[in-house]
DNA sequence: CCGCAGGCCCCAC
DNA sequence: GTGGGGCCTGCG
């Protein structure tokens, strides 16, 4: 069985805190759907990760594990607050998933819950997916760009209002439009992705910090948005537009880790 | 049955 | 340029 040496890695924080939604617990294993490939995998130490259906050079890029956690660690360890909740979720990276999984999955999650985004992209790829078998598990690959051309089945997959905002995403927006913001500062890049209908400034930076390694993108949701007023504005009201300032700010070019750990911390206490 | 959930769009001001 | 209401759907 195919092993890979982790350092500052916890499979479980990476899988479940928020970033990705297609992935499921069978036994010990956790199932991926991910990037054109379904592949399984479990943290059997601290140190090591074993694996199916992928390969090294994918698992590193996948879950950034090149990233230098430390010198992170080291910028966004601001006061107790963040330094409580990086302890508490040591090992949690963010990913570089598919930017058009990325970007649909987050248009899905518009006033929804994390199950019912799950239920959008299953059914979405269920519909126009590519059937594959991985051992005993049969699942779907995610459709591509251009492949989620009937609008009645995207309705059919439950997602409401968003089913307009999905085609026209669909119909507009192709990777080497996605390839390239890759290359743009973070302000152009994001302002591209603002073209899109479906997208604001929330579900923008969702897909630039967990796809396209803009580390310096801070979503604000209503969790982060909680805890951010409760820690840093005393308990006051602070507009989304605000809180983003103050976290690019504050946190600097790794703010995108930041939220994460805060976002945890936030949920944790649910 | 009603309120609400990990936002966006539109339209007043 | 900013704030408030409506929106599909599933769930408690």
């Amino acid at each position: 069985m195919p092993k890979l040496p982790v350092k500052d890695f916890h499979l479980c924080h990476t899988l479940l805190c928020g970033q990705l939604f297609r992935v499921k617990k069978i036994d010990d294993w956790f199932y991926v759907a991910a990037k054109n490939r379904i592949f399984k995998i479990r943290q059997s130490s601290l140190e090591t990760l074993e694996y199916h259906g992928a390969d090294k050079k994918f698992l590193t890029e996948f879950f950034a594990l090149d990233e230098p956690y430390d010198d992170i660690i080291a910028h966004i360890n601001k006061d107790s607050h963040m330094n409580s909740a990086i302890k508490k979720f040591h090992g949690l990276r963010i990913v570089r998933q598919d930017p058009w999984e990325c970007l649909i999955s987050f248009i899905c999650s518009a006033a929804a819950n994390i199950p019912k985004i799950q239920l959008n992209l299953e059914k979405l790829s269920e519909y126009f997916g590519e059937k594959v078998k991985l051992h005993d598990l049969e699942w779907y690959i995610f459709p591509g760009p251009g492949q989620l051309n009937n609008y009645k089945q995207i309705v059919m997959a439950k997602t409401g209002f968003r089913a307009k905002h999905i085609k026209a995403a669909n119909d507009t927006v192709d990777r080497v439009f996605l390839t390239a913001l890759n290359k743009l500062p973070y302000a152009e890049a994001k302002k591209a992705l603002l073209q899109i209908p479906g997208i604001g400034s929330k579900v923008a930076d969702c897909v630039l910090l967990f796809s396209l390694g803009f580390s310096e993108a801070f979503p604000i949701d209503t969790w982060i948005k909680k805890i951010l007023q409760e820690i840093y504005f005393k308990n006051k009201i602070v507009s989304n537009k605000e809180l983003h300032t103050f976290g690019m700010n504050y946190f600097g070019k790794y703010a995108g880790y930041a939220q994460q750990f805060l976002y945890m911390h936030a949920r944790g206490k649910k």
